[in-house]
DNA sequence: TTGCAAATTGACAGCGCTGTCATCTGTGTC
DNA sequence: GACACAGATGACAGCGCTGTCAATTTGCAA
């Protein structure tokens, strides 16, 4: 038969109610009583009941992350943050549970409330684009459910991660400007993403600070996607006056346009430099290299997850940290000929 | 206050205990009073608390994915098989958890044991290469938790999903001969992973069906990576008379392979056709877009766990299903020049 | 030494379900 | 019309923990 909580207590000489307050890391147990009921646990292997924990505690211990998987289809992103995520629940002896949300439809309060029956858990981390909608973080709160989130719009009120993206996208296109590139385009990602608007500023900012005009012409909207780059370059190759640089707000994308260079006869990074954001593993894989900012996705999913766990645990040091990017340069770039 | 299955019980006029045998689908009750209860339960939204379930019935509804995150980091292809058992599991109420399981090392089975007590799944869809190490599939047999696995090599006394991967990997290389190649080449994978025997096994089949004797020299190991597909296209350019071909075990490797053939000048398909194994989404991204064959693997994953409900239902239908490939021609292949 | 607050420990009920087993109801048989 | 029997329903205890609150012990000032 299993160990239960009991059999702990009886082997340290205490009661169940004392082995408890040592599991859940109570106060006022005494630090030989502590040693003691510890030393039993581990002699006996002891497991709590995750089910008896959470009937008699009304607590779930577990995460659950939500993501939107109507922009997201199996990316790897998502699957870096949820290692990341992953890692943190483990240490602190959490479960956790991955859940798709669909943001599309205007049902998706009521799809919350199911997840949240369904399922009870304690806290959620959030992903873009869900860490901005605003009925959906309203609804949490009304419920009483604690949320971190990576990389939300607003770091107002907000625990979590995030990363400087605008200043990120800045030094790229600086990178850019550096080598001599004058006509530097820009495909933007599906706007109700707040990684949308501020690479997008980036660039404006880095385009603003060099004293270049901006061409509308040379910004195209694009979603994300690596078809939505093809399409993207499509459109930028048909002008009169050809950008001699793409920055593209994301690395699908960046290969879309790498794709549709290929196409159109032109040679990366010889016709035509090109660079994304993310740094995802298709970005090596590519040819050439893709030059892009390194975004720490997996550290930035545990940082949430840790933030999260802070409130669950009862502690008030939850924040939002920033984490740091780096330039990639690799071998999509080159100096305009 | 949340509504209890008491409160659902004294709406419909029945006892409790009639309510949870409509909740769990048990025989022993007349139509009309499961319609009843029925309507009360939809009626006040009634949602089953989880853990009071699994507390008295002595069973999770939890159904654990375990994957070898040695191999396989963040990969799309666990992704997507991810995607797949999540939906299965939704639809018969079941919870689902990824649980990575490092089977280097020999404490494996150990710690098995630990995800075990300390989640307590009701049965799990193994993922490869976690499908064939037989200590720890008797391990979840002595300890009598069903699972379904996903590719395994051995078909026999296991219920999950496969694919014919030979076939596929033999009508890759017969397409390859169709083009007039005679000097191919494989990549293959690691060699503990029964899709790195079957596939190398097709490739041998289509080369000596089509009278060709086998050159060693032409089949390199590579260890499913970009990285590995890199080396092994390089060791294969080295050689005095180059392949005009190369069949890589994987799309990562493929990828890996193309970019190795940019660094060396070849061109891709002129100078070598490149094709790969899976159409990850990479496939179809790289220029030239990839011939590879399609797995399907979010239909995979879904079957395998549609499989273990069976059995966790207590229904005797489960089996191994198989799952038809196709070859998805691209332009990463052309006739031999 | 005494007295009192704080720290430590324990008794007990109950979280919301399901397993077991007893009871009841309706039907068919002779 | 009495009896047997399968099907339908319910009474009740208890799964393994934790919350509440009471009891006990400890530390320390007077």
């Amino acid at each position: 038969m299993r160990v239960r909580l009991e059999d702990v207590a009886r082997a340290a000489s205490v009661s169940p109610k004392t082995v408890s307050r040592v599991l859940n890391d109570e106060a006022n147990v005494s630090d030989a009583t502590r040693l003691r009921v510890r030393a039993a646990m581990e002699a006996m292997d002891y497991r709590p009941l995750p089910s008896a924990r959470s009937l008699a505690g009304n607590r779930s211990f577990l995460v659950a992350m939500l993501y939107d998987n109507n922009d997201n289809p199996a990316s790897t992103y998502l699957a870096e943050i949820q290692d990341g995520v992953l890692e943190a629940c483990d240490s602190h002896r959490y479960s956790m549970m991955m859940r798709p949300l669909r943001m599309r439809g205007d049902d998706f309060v009521r799809r919350l409330d199911a997840l949240i029956s369904d399922h009870h858990p304690d806290g959620v981390v959030l992903t873009p684009p869900i860490t901005d909608y605003a009925p959906l973080l309203k609804r949490l709160r009304e419920r009483g459910i604690p949320y971190a989130s990576v990389s939300p719009m607003s770091r107002a009120d907000n625990i979590g991660v995030h990363m400087d993206e605008q200043r990120a996208a800045r030094t790229m296109v600086e990178h850019l400007l550096s080598l001599g590139h004058r006509r530097i385009a820009h495909v933007s990602g599906i706007s109700d993403h707040g990684a949308s608007g501020w690479r997008l500023a980036g660039y404006r900012e880095a385009m603003a600070a060099a004293g270049l005009a901006e061409d509308p012409a040379l910004v195209v909207q694009g979603a994300f996607t690596f078809g939505s780059g093809v399409d993207a370059a499509r459109q930028l190759f048909a002008l009169k006056q050809r950008p001699t640089a793409v920055f593209a707000a994301n690395d699908d994308m960046a290969s879309g346009v790498m794709w549709a260079a290929h196409e159109a006869g032109l040679k990366v990074p010889q016709d035509l430099s090109v660079c994304g954001f993310d740094d995802i593993p298709l970005a090596s894989q590519l040819w050439p290299a893709l030059t892009t900012i390194r975004q720490p996705s997996r550290e930035m999913g545990k940082m949430a997850a840790l933030q999260l766990l802070e409130v669950l645990r009862g502690r008030g040091e939850a924040q939002m940290m920033q984490m740091p990017f780096s330039l990639e340069v690799r071998d999509s770039t080159a100096p305009v000929s």
